[in-house]
DNA sequence: CGTCACATGTAACTTGTTACATGATTCT
DNA sequence: AGAATCATGTAACAAGTTACATGTGACG
């Protein structure tokens, strides 16, 4: 079977929650809440809006001219269908690649300092989004105290806050490991 | 810039490791070690090979004709260069998408059992897929024993493993947490 | 004799990314 | 006036996946 399309799952799903977007909408929605978890850019957005329209699984609203020329859509009983239909389908389970291990795994290739700048870089990005998230989540609970998706979202957050944490200790489990092999003198200086 | 080709250093660091291997055995090698964070199919490691071979960055050794037609090969000291600094290159954040997650978030359109159940299938593969971890975990000191590797590996086994471990806790937390909105009854008969 | 593991590849397709291209409005 | 943000798109490219296609050797 061919890959499905999932793009248009999270457009319908972000159009579901937030009707009268814009494709400029959609993405700034995301990258305010799905961001650690699913990324659009506009060359993705724009183009599957346009499918979307055309299957009629969203309609374009006429907007009153106010100002700017954006084109608003929401979503139509065909698409809440489609998109419910989708949520209910067993979840394909990612299997992303992860460029970092590949680098640790292969380290003795190519020295210890080098494999301890790649975690300590890492472990930094994760902490900056890790920082990033749970300010998030602080802010959440006053933003928006009646919203039904919110035990949803703090859900999704929460995964993202755990598995940081999870890396960053992996982190310094790593570098503990790699500082001491590097005072094993048989690990060093090789090329 | 564009995107570079990821496959082509995975290969030559199966290659390093373990020369005179074909296309089929850097698949095996892969599935048995790297597969928890990168897989390769056939499909992309032959075409691969072949590319790389035209680049000198590998070269085929002639076998022996011991039976089956096999095509070996091993890393060029160009191809060791490359990879060489390919490791020493800043490693490129991955930023996959997670379909749970987006299915999770959006749990609101769908009534809370459907996201029950698929917390709950991912719970149980992500199980699994630690037991296997831990089996491998378990079977290496023995396996190889004098490997230089061998360090590098268990720490790429550990970052799986802790992240498999917090990933399980989620997903208690986030079933506990749907099963007592459950019980508020205003979460019910969602349509 | 049949099946599993070994073994190598091609073709078509989908998808996503990067770079390119353009222009309006609001704010300072 | 200039910068930032709003706003929408196209074109070219790279990469990976699935399905297709074929054949051998070992083992029970």
């Amino acid at each position: 079977m061919a890959k499905a399309n999932k793009s248009r799952y999270a457009i319908l799903g972000i159009l579901a929650n937030a009707p009268e977007s814009s494709g400029y909408d959609i993405q700034s929605i995301m990258k305010e809440s799905t961001d650690f978890f699913w990324k659009e850019t506009f060359s993705s957005i724009y183009p599957v809006l346009e499918t979307l329209k055309k299957e009629k699984l969203i309609m374009e609203i006429e907007s009153s001219p106010d100002g700017r020329k954006r084109k608003t859509y929401k979503l139509s009983k065909d698409g809440i269908k489609i998109l419910q239909s989708w949520l209910l389908e067993d979840v394909e389970l990612e299997q992303s690649r992860n460029e970092l291990l590949l680098k640790v795994f292969l380290g003795d290739l190519n020295g210890i300092d080098s494999s301890i700048k790649h975690i300590e870089i890492y472990k930094q990005r994760i902490s900056q989004r890790k920082f990033i998230l749970e300010k998030a989540k602080k802010a959440l609970p006053k933003k928006d105290p009646i919203n039904r998706g919110l035990p949803f979202w703090l859900m999704a957050l929460e995964f993202g806050l755990r598995r940081m944490q999870a890396s960053i200790e992996w982190s310094d489990y790593a570098l503990d490991t790699l500082s001491k092999l590097k005072k094993e003198k048989k690990w060093q200086n090789i090329q």
